[in-house]
DNA sequence: AATCATTGTCGAAGCGCTTCGACACACTAT
DNA sequence: ATAGTGTGTCGAAGCGCTTCGACAATGATT
């Protein structure tokens, strides 16, 4: 391996320049640079990560954190997690995957060990045990917790409680809003929500209450019929649910569907059931648009924002990794793309 | 930060006993050890990733190449990714994510670096122009290449020369076999093969080619006919191929599918076109579980044994490190698990 | 002509760890 | 008693880099 002494010398300065030259730290006359530079090329110098961290205790890595057992679709969580990569080298970083395996331990391992510089927690609990640890930086019991010191961390998802932390995430809430509305403007007055799968609300996961919330008070001030329903994946799963909401609200004429297991299977038995989209019923998605531009029809839908997650959860760490930044709450607006499955309830109604 | 001097010094031992304490490379007197690990355990000690790197040069950093562009089925590559990381774990090693975007470089940069001690790539393609880099380990001229001093790797795929490559893949050419010789012990004699999008051939990804080989020639040997055609994702584009299929061979009553995308469709279609799924015509899938188990009928199918895949590269990876283990090209037996879309050919045919 | 910034470069001191050789000590075998 | 053989521990030398203070050399300002 080529270190920086030998590119020094080969460039007949001293290794400090050349470091500087690296880091641009210092200022450096152009020909002396020029020439350190075309040194650097001709040896093939590659700076070696252990001693640069050591020395700078700067490793520029970010961790990123995955738990194991996801409440998010998959495709989108890895959507995210090749933002995140690529976004990241875009300003030197490389990225750490962690997956939720190790659970709070990994968050003190990496902390504690200099690896990463700073994380990313995806999918993260409205009760979450790695949250305490990033709060005081993952210190647990330190004298003087000095401000900066700590490893800045960014949130995607929305615990309960924000204070201390860094959050990026699409805005449920106004989302679940934007679906009724959409819905009432089309004049349909009784909604079936299809949710995620009953463990997901059981293990109270913030995005799917607050979609709920969200969409219900909206709902109450638009003076529509909410009925909500979780609803595992799959056919069979979906066919009991259907049946039972129109069992219940007989005169249904929405659907929001929150699952993206559930969307084919609603669809075909909609179809099967003679219930024509969007003539007879209407169906609004909250899904990533690859699911909605590829369902047996073309679903009005909200998109999950996956890739404008992963950006702005690094350039907010490495606006906080620079001392510029702050811990603040981001939520991105929502938008719901019109397509082929929603339209106004049918006259005859 | 706490350091190893801190540790040594609280324990009343000098650096490097805590040092042999952790790494266990001499021996120390139990009683030594014990109060090491006490003086650990109370000051809450993590060894510095940078200066252990430097210092041993090793980082115990794996690197997980993903390609950003990827024929992958996504949630396959998650499923691999996700076991690549936490069988790393157990081996004390941790996982670096690197997108494809930078390409060849990217090779060199972690190479050169030292930032990780060994590499897994994904998605391999026949011809790939990361592997020259690999097979004199990211070292572009040197003089003496010295056996072992290269960064060892593992390719999760097949290209079209492993010379001097580790490579772990499913065994897709006896995974195409497998498939019409069930369709053949039930009688059909006519199979339609619906293959990855054309850009998939068209790119020459290993896999896709292989199984096709796999299932002609085996067809050719059991006296079968195959029509194959490559088809996009989605009900269109399904709709489309189907048609042809039997405008061509009005006699097919087995399918093999090769493409997630395309199952659900193929099946709705099928159905619609008054074809019962297994009466009429069958249906074997290559595809992950999860999706044959989830289709609205339980698909017959070879799965792609996705966590099996990452489990076997990270411990190939990890015996060549420890200077055990070789180059080799280990395919994985493909297995048919028989569900509800094949049975006998109708009798009436 | 003397003074003061400014700019570009260097030398040296670490960063926290691993690892090698040395050494003290307690044994066993002469 | 003497030499030989392990054990368990220590000291010191780096690993390759960053960074701080020092210091020429240059030009601008009196």
């Amino acid at each position: 391996m080529v270190t920086l002494a030998e590119v020094a010398q080969h460039a007949g300065v001293s290794a400090s320049t050349v470091s500087y030259v690296l880091s641009g730290k210092r200022s450096i006359s152009a020909t002396t640079r020029h020439r350190v530079e075309q040194s650097i090329r001709e040896l093939g110098y590659h700076p070696n990560a252990g001693a640069r961290a050591l020395a700078s205790s700067r490793s520029n890595i970010i961790a990123l954190m995955i738990p194991l057992r996801t409440d998010m679709y998959v495709p989108v969580m890895m959507e995210i997690a090749i933002a995140v990569a690529t976004t990241a080298r875009t300003h030197g970083y490389d990225v750490l995957l962690l997956t939720g395996e190790e659970g709070p331990d990994a968050v003190r391992r990496v902390t504690g060990s200099g690896l990463a510089d700073a994380m990313i927690l995806m999918d993260v609990e409205l009760d979450d045990d790695r949250l305490p640890l990033l709060r005081d930086g993952g210190a647990p019991a330190r004298a003087k917790p000095r401000v900066g010191d700590d490893q800045p961390s960014v949130l995607i998802g929305l615990p309960a409680d924000t204070t201390g932390l860094t959050c990026v995430d699409l805005d449920f809430a106004a989302t679940g809003a934007l679906c009724v509305e959409h819905l009432a403007k089309l004049g349909h007055r009784d909604i079936a929500v299809i949710g995620e799968a009953p463990a997901v609300y059981e293990r109270h996961t913030g995005f799917a209450e607050r979609t709920l919330d969200g969409l219900r008070s909206r709902a109450r001030e638009l003076g529509l019929r909410v009925l909500h329903r979780p609803c595992e994946g799959g056919y069979d799963a979906m066919a009991v649910t259907l049946a039972r909401v129109f069992d219940e609200r007989p005169a249904t004429t929405g659907f929001v569907v929150q699952n993206e297991s559930a969307v084919e299977p609603l669809l075909a038995l909609l179809r099967q059931q003679g219930r024509a989209v969007p003539e007879d019923v209407s169906v609004v998605a909250i899904c990533p648009d690859q699911v909605a531009t590829q369902a047996s029809v073309r679903l009005t839908s909200v998109a999950i924002p996956a890739q404008e997650m992963g950006r702005h959860a690094v350039e907010h760490l490495v606006a906080k990794l620079d001392g510029r930044g702050s811990d603040e709450v981001v939520l991105i607006a929502p938008e719901l793309t019109v397509r082929a499955s929603s339209g106004p309830v049918p006259s005859g109604s």
